[in-house]
DNA sequence: TCCATCATGTAAACAGTTACATGATTGC
DNA sequence: GCAATCATGTAACTGTTTACATGATGGA
């Protein structure tokens, strides 16, 4: 087994996290251009990476090219746009990558740059720290109201998973905020 | 204001979240070798990273060369391990990272691999999507009684942060269990 | 002695970011 | 007509991963 490199960060069907959006998204607005799935990036609120133009069109190519989305037409503007839909083999590697759900490293805990800084904050004076506590938390409750409004706008428009995927990340903000709560109460 | 590159993912003090992470540890540990970051963040129940050894040792060098981590001596044995220990420099580029506590690029929705593949899940059949969340649940459990196991362990050694730290992962398992049965409820 | 593990690296591949370029469309 | 923004890209850079290499140490 020489070469596995191919495999980095790539579970189940072989889709690294930011593929398997793509195709997840191109499977439920197909057909859909490259900046339809730009912008469904950008309006959510868990931004899981800037959604940036240099990463979003190569991806595009390369899945194409892999053979899971194919071109189904165009725009129709002057604007070259080019209209994507799952093939096949697309959809079924976005099963695969769905079916990873239930792994370790799916469900493992995840990465958070606000517990990440926490974790060194013994070296702090106690009036910094406090300060800097309490600044988060006050974060944190702006972060909350705006994903639970969010969050209300989708179930009020009728979109199920939209609405429940918004009250997971609600879900993960409120445990956020009473653990810093829970930090300021134990070290201030 | 032509290259602006250096500043990417940089919070602050110009710092990546890796690179403050190693000059916490660093900080907490010193004087200490790459091997031993290596080793805090593999026994870490929260992987950021792999933690690869390709990452490390290069990264250790940059911020040797940034003069914010000096060799202050070698481990003695035949290995020519280079104990590392935080400069002035250091201790301020740390200071001014641990500061972006408040920013709402850290505050905000973090990431979350579950919530991902969550979000795609209307394309899936009912029965396939019961059994992948009930098995989700299974798996989030396991992991929540881990990082408890975890927590209690370093609250009875009295280290104080790294068990907030701990109780911090364990909060976030916590929510995203609950929330991974409200899925089951609404849509099962 | 031998073998597993500890420990320190290096090289190639690759993904994602920033910044730039360019043309089309819309609103005033 | 002009400006702002929409939309589609490209190029350079950089950080991280995987896999490999190499020597030291400790236990059977």
């Amino acid at each position: 087994m020489k070469r596995k490199a191919r495999s980095a960060g790539r579970a189940g069907g072989g889709l690294t996290e930011l593929e398997g959006s793509v195709l997840g998204t191109v499977g439920a607005r197909e057909p859909c251009t490259p900046y339809a799935v730009r912008r469904d990036f950008q309006i959510s609120p868990s931004r899981y990476w800037s959604a940036s133009a240099g990463a979003i069109y190569p991806l595009m190519r390369r899945l194409e090219h892999r053979g899971l989305i194919r071109v189904q037409g165009t725009t129709g503007d002057g604007r070259r746009g080019r209209l994507y839909g799952l093939t096949l083999a697309g959809r079924r590697a976005l099963g695969r990558w769905l079916r990873t759900l239930a792994d370790p490293a799916t469900t493992g805990v995840p990465p958070d740059p606000l517990r990440n800084r926490v974790a060194f904050f013994a070296t702090l004076d106690p009036a910094t720290r406090r300060t800097l506590l309490d600044a988060a938390a006050v974060e944190l409750r702006a972060d909350l109201e705006r994903v639970r409004e969010y969050a209300l706008r989708q179930k009020a428009d009728g979109r199920t998973y939209e609405s429940l995927v918004s009250a997971g990340a609600e879900r993960m903000l409120a445990a956020r905020l009473e653990w810093i709560v829970e930090v300021i109460r134990v070290t201030g």
